[in-house]
DNA sequence: TGTCAGGTCCTCA
DNA sequence: TGAGGACCTGAC
């Protein structure tokens, strides 16, 4: 990979594993909108940025070289070698290696465990788009006005001491439904209890996926999501409607309830099922497999 | 109008 | 343990 800076911008050349529609189209974040030009525009650690592709070359806008390597260079998880984590996957079965084929641009992004944390709560048998509205609505109300890029301001996902001065009649009406009293109770259990969020990164996958469920809202999937994308537990496999799908169509597995789905896949694909569920889910809800 | 969506919680056997 | 129902919301 190449490094390039330019004027408010960072280009990266010769990637062999980054495509922004892939990365932000397959489930993992909320909060990357995409641009009528196809690029794509987020917020990140109080920082602004517009992702593109522009042939073989990444385009980083809004950004310089400081931040690049002090942010994004650990956000686009730059330093692990995803060729041989697609080699590997690929080498395992060929639904797997078409599901790499198909969404080969995918990276796991290191995103912040407390933001994935009521991320995922909300994303509770809910649609992405109201997902999306519901940490907007969150993110203007209760974050930080950061700055405006194209016309648009945007703000920052509020701290834990910043979202407990919403109430839960207030989160109600930031559209997060039914989930409103649990994102009250688990930033309540935070704040109360001295919760540090980074202590769950440092936690064996098993331990940080029970000590995750202990927050109300979260059960197994959403354990697994916050682990996987915000804690790095790359061995976590969230099971939902589309994997349990993707399961019983590719993998013969029966009609099994979902915590058994969930060891089923964490057996088979061992410390890297977190990717392959991440290749697999976008390859069948893209495909629309088994629906 | 009824169903359903990237589940979780609660209740009851 | 496991099954069954309720649950905000809004798009079809």
């Amino acid at each position: 990979m190449i490094i390039e800076e330019r004027e408010n911008q960072i280009v990266l050349k010769e990637v062999d594993d980054f495509n922004p529609v892939h990365i932000f189209d397959c489930g993992q974040c909320f909060r990357w909108t995409k641009e009528n030009d196809g690029s794509y525009t987020g917020v990140v650690k109080g920082k602004i940025l517009n992702v593109s592709k522009n042939g073989q070359e990444i385009v980083l806008d809004n950004t310089n070289l400081k931040d690049f390597e002090d942010i994004w260079y650990e956000y686009f998880d730059l330093a692990r070698d995803y060729s041989s984590i697609k080699k590997e996957l690929a080498a395992h079965d060929k639904n797997l290696s078409d599901a790499v084929d198909f969404g080969w641009g995918i990276r796991i992004l290191q995103q912040d465990g407390w933001e994935m944390l009521i991320s995922f709560i909300i994303s509770s048998n809910n649609r992405i788009p109201m997902i999306q509205r519901a940490i907007n609505n969150i993110s203007e109300r209760y974050g930080q006005e950061i700055g405006e890029y194209k016309g648009k301001t945007y703000y920052s996902f509020p701290t834990p001491e910043q979202l407990s001065k919403a109430s839960i009649e207030d989160l109600r009406e930031c559209k997060t439904g039914f989930r409103d009293k649990y994102i009250f109770n688990t930033t309540k259990d935070i704040l109360e209890n001295e919760l540090d969020i980074q202590d769950f990164l440092d936690m064996d996958s098993a331990t940080c996926h029970k000590e995750l469920m202990k927050f109300q809202g979260v059960g197994a999937k959403v354990s697994d999501c916050i682990a996987l994308f915000g804690m790095r537990k790359y061995d976590s496999f969230p099971v939902d409607v589309w994997v349990k799908r993707v399961m019983q169509e590719f993998y013969d597995a029966e009609d099994m309830s979902l915590p058994k789905m969930r060891k089923y896949g964490m057996d088979l694909f061992g410390e890297k099922a977190g990717f392959a569920q991440q290749y697999l889910f976008y390859y069948v809800r893209e495909m629309e497999i088994g629906k």
